[in-house]
DNA sequence: CGTGATGTTGAGCAGCATCAATTTCGGTGG
DNA sequence: CCACCGAAATTGATGCTGCTCAACATCACG
């Protein structure tokens, strides 16, 4: 399954060695970790109310009036692992809203070549290009495993965007993550020449947004994520061919940078992979 | 389907001959209002009843009370060229609106690479960090040619959204702009092996959003566009080095496939530039 | 035990970065 | 008008890095 435990161990805030789950009130601004529970797949939130996406401002903290406009538009689904939820180049006219699972969000080229922008988690919003009218998707996402999905018309969307201005703002707050997504994976193909610094980059990057917290991480405590990507994938993600993927972790591994074990990856000393493969 | 009659956001403006008439000549239906006139920052066109895009409705298009908000808070400032905005690792506090003028928006590595993100143009809204709290500027803002800016604190731009549904609404759509422009970015540096690839796309895809059109643009049509950068610039753009870039362009000129004159860039058959460099 | 997906390793080569030299061009001042 | 300067662009030579092709290993699964 692809639900972990909070993993903000190193806040600032909580040196206690105790990690307590989230408080289900107001949250610390480093404890904003998506982390949904580990539920039973089967049985799905029918509504926003009993939703507990917690941390970064999400679609089920609204103020109660919003939360009911915002139950009352779109359906929530339940999808298996390795659906495809929207094409690339298909007409956008949903938002999608990620409640729970991984999501793969790649872009292709027309020849053949494969992009993965990122791997969207609980709160992030999907099919943003619906925000306009009569465009296409310019990505395609593909649950990395069993998801639910709220989608909602574009046009349900942006009447209860207008009515309701705390919607309008988590929706900002979404969109601005994605952006910080896009941005960091600009950055890191634009500015390492080496594949190591690409890999690295794309390994220190992916940590940190992915044990959710905002806090800048001391850099010399292991960093620990679920690895959902074949090595295929992750070369996609850093720009790079499979083999050198492959390459550059036996590096790393022979280096005593990083570990594998099973489908988790863990960054020994990030401070030293930024440092030696900038 | 509520809003069916009226795609574009802006159509709840009510009184639509207020201040100024929109300018003569702009009346294509994809139209969008950023060009870079350098005349005084005035307000921008507002005629969205024929746009059949959900184009870009700026700040200037918000409703009566909302922009009587909207002008309470922030100040308005004239820079000149060359200025610096804001400096990446700084503390972000400040939401800035550029009214008028061209910004370069770049992100540095510590081996001193340079990577320039995008060019911003009016309506965009810059230094996007600083609406969490206590994050840092992860780019620098620098502009190419004198601008206006309204600059806002952050409590007071999240007051004012958490008031005025439209400005979270029209914040929203801006920031979907610069995530469109990261994905862009992203994208073509991960999509292009080749270099002429890169500087082809780099290219192709400034001109799209320069000209301003989000309609597709006939690719057979020249598209003419304000080359604000040097090939330097232009380089660290599409992850090249500076020599490359000239190299490129002198093929590119001898194939016809582009003009350069004074300050203007043509693309002669987008096309073709397109097919024969993806 | 076959089959397909994934990971590992090797060899060769094209393409781009890098260094370096030269040219073009706009501006500035004599 | 010319001389001079600096920034930007052009062009050449060279070396290295990572892509490609290829063979093989490993593993899960039936």
């Amino acid at each position: 399954m692809t639900e972990r435990t909070s993993p903000c161990l190193s806040s600032q805030l909580e040196q206690s060695g105790t990690a307590l789950p989230p408080p289900p009130g107001r949250t610390s601004n480093c404890l904003r970790l998506t982390r949904s529970t580990p539920r039973r797949p089967a049985i799905l939130p029918r509504n926003c109310q009993n939703c507990s996406v917690l941390g970064t401002p999400s679609f089920c903290e609204l103020s109660p009036k919003a939360l009911r406009d915002f139950d009352s538009i779109g359906i929530c689904r339940h999808r298996e692992s390795h659906a495809v939820l929207f094409h690339e180049g298909l007409p956008a006219d949903h938002l999608l809203i990620l409640c729970a699972g991984r999501v793969k969000v790649t872009a292709s080229s027309s020849n053949g070549r494969l992009f993965l922008l990122r791997v969207a988690v609980p709160g992030d919003i999907l099919g943003l290009a619906a925000l306009h009218e009569q465009t296409a998707h310019r990505v395609t996402a593909e649950t990395l495993s069993p998801c639910t999905i709220k989608s909602i018309p574009r046009a349900d969307f942006i009447r209860v965007m207008k009515a309701n201005p705390d919607v309008s703002l988590i929706t900002a707050l979404a969109i601005a993550r994605e952006y910080q997504s896009a941005f960091l994976s600009a950055r890191r193909l634009a500015l390492h020449t080496s594949a190591a610094g690409k890999l690295a980059s794309t390994l220190l990057d992916w940590a940190r947004t992915d044990d959710g917290s905002r806090c800048p991480t001391p850099a010399n405590l292991p960093i620990s994520f679920h690895m959902q990507l074949n090595q295929e994938e992750l070369g996609s993600m850093a720009g790079l061919s499979r083999e050198t993927v492959s390459r550059l972790l036996t590096r790393f591994r022979r280096e005593g940078l990083v570990d594998q074990s099973d489908d988790r990856m863990t960054l020994n000393n990030p401070g030293r992979l930024e440092a030696r493969y900038r």
